[in-house]
DNA sequence: ATCTTTGCAAACTTTTTGCACCAAT
DNA sequence: ATTGGTGCAAAAAGTTTGCAAAGAT
């Protein structure tokens, strides 16, 4: 299992930066590393309290934003105001169905054309990570 | 002044349901015609106060969601859950910058090559309008 | 020992809802 | 006269904060 190397890397960089690995934090790591995919803060709660119900939602809160700062997890804002969390992994796109709610994962290619376009025509410097594209999944428009 | 036309043509939609225009949908209008730009909902109720401060902060949420649902407005997630409004205009793409928190305007044809991706690759439906890119615009890059 | 982080409770922001009354058709 | 919409107040949902106690280094 390698939720133990995240664990070690983590609190390193943690270190680093003179903060500390703590139980909340290491059991935010662990929900998130043993539940893979898009968790709303709620979620991770929940996730979090098998693991020790002692945590606290708002110690949830602010670990999943400690974490965020120093890079080891991301957040993706969906539609409808809300935010995903995941371990930082390899660049991906999201894409949310509006209709049905689905959540995909998509390799960062699709948006190439789109970044280059921003950056060359208006210097604009995509994150093709932070927010999910919308539109309407091949399950919905085939219903 | 097409306000006027704009009100005269969102009646008639609404009629066509069997819906009715009324004083706080006017309000509303006029609010948005006359401010153009991206409004939260509260922003929209003062906007709305200032034009008839009887107009109550949960009307204009209702109305909002009627006339977007009429497609006369539209609203745009920009990244932290915001959910921002405006009069529907030409199919154009958002993007905001995460540090200064800018909203730019961008023609749609910056995700034309990754709506024909998500197509026919992916089956998916991109609707560009409906979310704010995200990344960093050029003035903070150079700051 | 020091300084960060946590648990808790409470505040806050934003949005939604039930309901009686009002108003557009 | 219908029936859809509004104002109000209260609730719901999601997130943040102040502070004293607990914990990591």
């Amino acid at each position: 299992m390698d939720a133990d190397r995240l664990l070690d890397e983590t609190a390193a960089l943690l270190r680093a930066r003179g903060e500390r690995m703590t139980g909340p934090r290491r059991a935010v790591l662990l929900a998130l590393a043993r539940n893979p995919g898009h968790h709303a803060p709620d979620d991770v709660a929940r996730l979090v309290a098998d693991l020790d119900a002692t945590v606290h939602r708002s110690s949830v809160y602010r670990c999943l934003e400690a974490l965020r700062s120093l890079g080891v997890v991301q957040h993706v804002h969906v539609g409808h105001g809300a935010t995903v969390y995941h371990l930082t992994d390899t660049e991906a796109v999201h894409a949310q169905c509006r209709h049905c709610g689905a959540l995909f994962t998509l390799p960062a290619s699709v948006l190439d054309a789109a970044g280059s376009a921003l950056r060359d025509e208006h210097g604009f410097a995509l994150d093709a990570t932070h927010v999910a594209l919308s539109g309407t999944c091949a399950d919905c428009l085939n219903a």
